[in-house]
DNA sequence: CATATATTATACCGTCAGTACAAAAAATGC
DNA sequence: GCATTTTTTGTACTGACGGTATAATATATG
């Protein structure tokens, strides 16, 4: 990306921060980036894709850092979440998302909706998935439901926390007290079968374009089940499964799929398994 | 309130909630309810203003009708809150008001960010309330928590439900679901005794007016309990008993309180309990 | 040095919320 | 029924907004 361009989305993020998205003229991004229209329109065709790149920086950033915190950790250890939820609220923080986040979701402007609520969706299906590897196969039916609540609870009480306690806010109290109560809710519904929905949906909910053949996600999740298994027990056992994971993540995002990336942490796992293995993954780069 | 003013509110609304609030243009307005545009202004100060009115209007009917349910119950009857909880999401429903007030909240407009975090505020003291008659004193320490977490995890189900029920969605199940979830917390932080956020938090949240003295609230709710404690065993109980509790919500509200309505539910409570024992409760009436 | 690309300045469009104000209409008081 | 006040109307206006158009200028590239 050019420089030139990111210091615009760079100052344009500081400016929606401080005064709100709609606040925030395209004169003052101009103004206080020293480009003229021309150029601004030159790079964003519009101020609201000028927001979404300001997303797509952030998130990228965070979903990163969050893999890296899974790097030589057991994944279905409790402890790691923590820390990636840790994490999440200081990128939040640091970046003042949540209320852009909230401002934009509801600006009628059905791109944008569609941008942000892909993203939050996303976001809930990687809570699934964490919340299969730390809670296994037999709470599956209930892990949406898990999901869709811990986000709540979580979200719900760190903007509680944070009015009450403004300066001292202690997120990592809270993070802890909405996991522990997760684990409350888990041994409920274990108990009592109780399911709200079932976490199939979360494949119709899925971005577009694999709605049709749900097949593909299921043999795509079996496909890295059984390597991730191949590869317990053997050295680097944890680099190999976030790799594995980053791949499944990365396939079943429809949107800016990054094929090169998948491409080289492909390569990396065929040192490791051997290029036979892979073959039948490779096939779901085309 | 006028009736041609009132004939504005009711299509205005319409138009909100067909097109969104931004989406919607004062010309839209104007046309479609036949006035001009210094008419408008006359009645409304701004665009915002008649936002506020039409939340004012929906608020104070389903408020009306959420205490009505409350006649001839019990109280401390989860069920009840069940049904109140139902009520709300097909008020919500009906006048297609949670879109609009997420649209809201994040306007950048100071004066209605403050009308609808007040009005937050203020459902999440009543759910208190409510959960302090259901769950009794003992359980006090917790019900601040559980009262966000309870919302927190009721909106989101509904949210998600829709999305995946559209047609077909069924709040009733998910009302049952999340207030079964509701109790495994209660249960659960009643064991471990965790707390988030103690109760007092609320009154320093409670709007402006009252925030200096604690003992208003405290005095007021003390009052009331014992008028209440006075009316059990008595022929129709529960009216009085609503009519208590209508009265303590009337005057923990700083903004908009209104006097006459109290004055009459007085006047309404001094022919059962005589006039000496209304005398404390009449001076908070200054 | 010549060509292509990126950037600038400036004028412009339609739309919006809100204001100003004089004329007309309606309600009110006597 | 008439005079005064209040409400309503129509219209023209303001300033800010997002976005377009374009010709001139600067910068990079081969």
């Amino acid at each position: 990306m050019n420089d030139r361009k990111q210091h615009v989305i760079n100052t344009a993020h500081k400016l929606f921060v401080e005064k709100g998205f709609q606040a925030t003229s395209i004169q003052d991004i101009l103004d206080y980036s020293s480009i003229s229209k021309g150029t601004f329109y030159n790079y964003f065709s519009s101020k609201n894709e000028l927001l979404m790149a300001i997303f797509r920086v952030i998130q990228k950033k965070f979903e990163h850092e969050r893999n890296e915190l899974l790097i030589g950790k057991d994944p279905s250890d409790i402890e790691v979440f923590i820390k990636q939820m840790e994490l999440q609220v200081k990128t939040n923080r640091a970046s003042n998302l949540i209320p852009l986040y909230e401002e934009v979701l509801f600006l009628n402007d059905s791109e944008l909706k569609k941008f942000i609520s892909d993203f939050q969706l996303r976001m809930l299906r990687w809570v699934y998935e964490r919340f299969h590897e730390i809670f296994g196969e037999s709470m599956k039916p209930y892990l949406l439901d898990a999901a869709i609540m811990f986000t709540a609870i979580f979200h719900h009480n760190l903007k509680y926390e944070r009015m009450a306690n403004s300066l001292k806010s202690n997120p990592e109290r809270v993070v802890r007290y909405s996991v522990n109560r997760l684990l409350a809710l888990m041994k409920n519904v274990g108990e009592t079968g109780e399911q709200l929905l079932p976490p199939e949906l979360l494949d119709d909910w899925s971005p577009s374009c694999h709605k049709k053949d749900k097949t593909y996600q299921e043999k795509l999740t079996l496909e890295i089940m059984s390597l991730k298994k191949e590869s317990m027990n053997r050295p680097d056992t944890v680099k190999y499964i976030e790799l594995l994971d980053f791949i499944l993540e990365e396939l079943l995002q429809p949107n800016n799929k990054r094929n090169f990336v998948v491409e080289s942490a492909l390569s990396t796992l065929e040192e490791h398994f051997g290029k036979a293995k892979l073959q039948p993954l490779r096939s779901y780069l085309k």
